[in-house]
DNA sequence: AGAGGGATCTTCT
DNA sequence: GAAGATCCCTCTC
């Protein structure tokens, strides 16, 4: 690696710990219990403590920078404009409901910043970040493309390298950002975002909460008692974003 | 823009 | 054996 590139590696590294006090912040207050009501009157809904923090992470996490460096020392950066809060043991559409602890599940009760990293529909990768309380995790569902385009249009257009990816489509969605950054369960599930040289996250803009939009999350089955909870977060009038209008 | 179908396979029942 | 936190292509409006 050339020392310039180095030189910035490291100075994104302390970048990091910047934002990883969500995660320490969560780590501290592991101790504490109680119920949240009406935390915000927008979201409708009445929230223990610690679904409470998933929902803040979920909006602090609008306007980070995903950094993702790889072996040969390439970087490719995404700033994140969607998120869903997947609220943990009481939350119906999550996948550790009920307290369901299987080989695939352990990451969500693992300490915040863990990643987890699951195949869906058995070709595709999505990446949620674990927060306090648990089995309550943060999904990314879409990143606005900073850096390293070419990179991600690479491997965004694997399948179909002769026609390119428009680039409002690089990112715009939990799998398609998998692929741009090269993220499978294989290689991060259970990843520690706060440690690892190959994934973390680097100061973005923080967005005002005027700024944020919110909605019940996108494709949960329509017989579930949460699936109209208004936990999906976003960059209001972002073209990254996934999905225009919920309906 | 939105609807519908196919691809594809891991996880859990 | 069926479901699933998706994507992409095609068809229609």
């Amino acid at each position: 690696m050339a020392p310039r590139k180095k030189r910035q590696h490291q100075a994104d590294l302390e970048e990091t710990s910047s934002t990883s006090k969500y995660f320490t912040k969560m780590v501290d207050d592991k101790s504490s219990t109680g119920n949240v009501s009406q935390f915000d009157p927008d979201l409708r809904l009445t929230a223990t403590f610690y679904q409470k923090e998933c929902i803040d992470l979920s909006r602090g996490l609008l306007g980070q920078n995903i950094i993702r460096t790889f072996d040969d020392g390439s970087q490719v950066c995404g700033k994140i404009v969607e998120t869903e809060a997947y609220c943990g043991i009481e939350d119906d559409c999550c996948h550790s409901y009920n307290s369901r602890r299987t080989e695939r599940t352990e990451a969500m009760f693992m300490s915040p910043g863990t990643l987890y990293v699951y195949t869906i529909y058995g070709m595709y990768s999505c990446m949620n970040i674990s927060s306090s309380g648990d089995g309550c995790a943060v999904l990314i569902r879409a990143l606005e493309p900073v850096s390293g385009l070419e990179q991600m249009q690479c491997a965004r257009s694997q399948k179909n390298p002769s026609k390119p990816m428009k680039e409002k489509n690089l990112c715009n969605g939990p799998s398609k950002l998998c692929q741009a950054l090269g993220i499978s369960k294989e290689t991060f599930n259970k990843q520690d975002l706060t440690s690892s040289q190959h994934i973390w996250l680097s100061g973005g803009e923080a967005v005002a909460p005027s700024e944020i939009g919110v909605s019940k999350r996108i494709n949960l089955s329509a017989d579930k008692g949460w699936v109209d909870k208004p936990l999906r977060f976003f960059i209001k009038n972002n073209p990254f974003v996934s999905v225009k209008s919920v309906k």
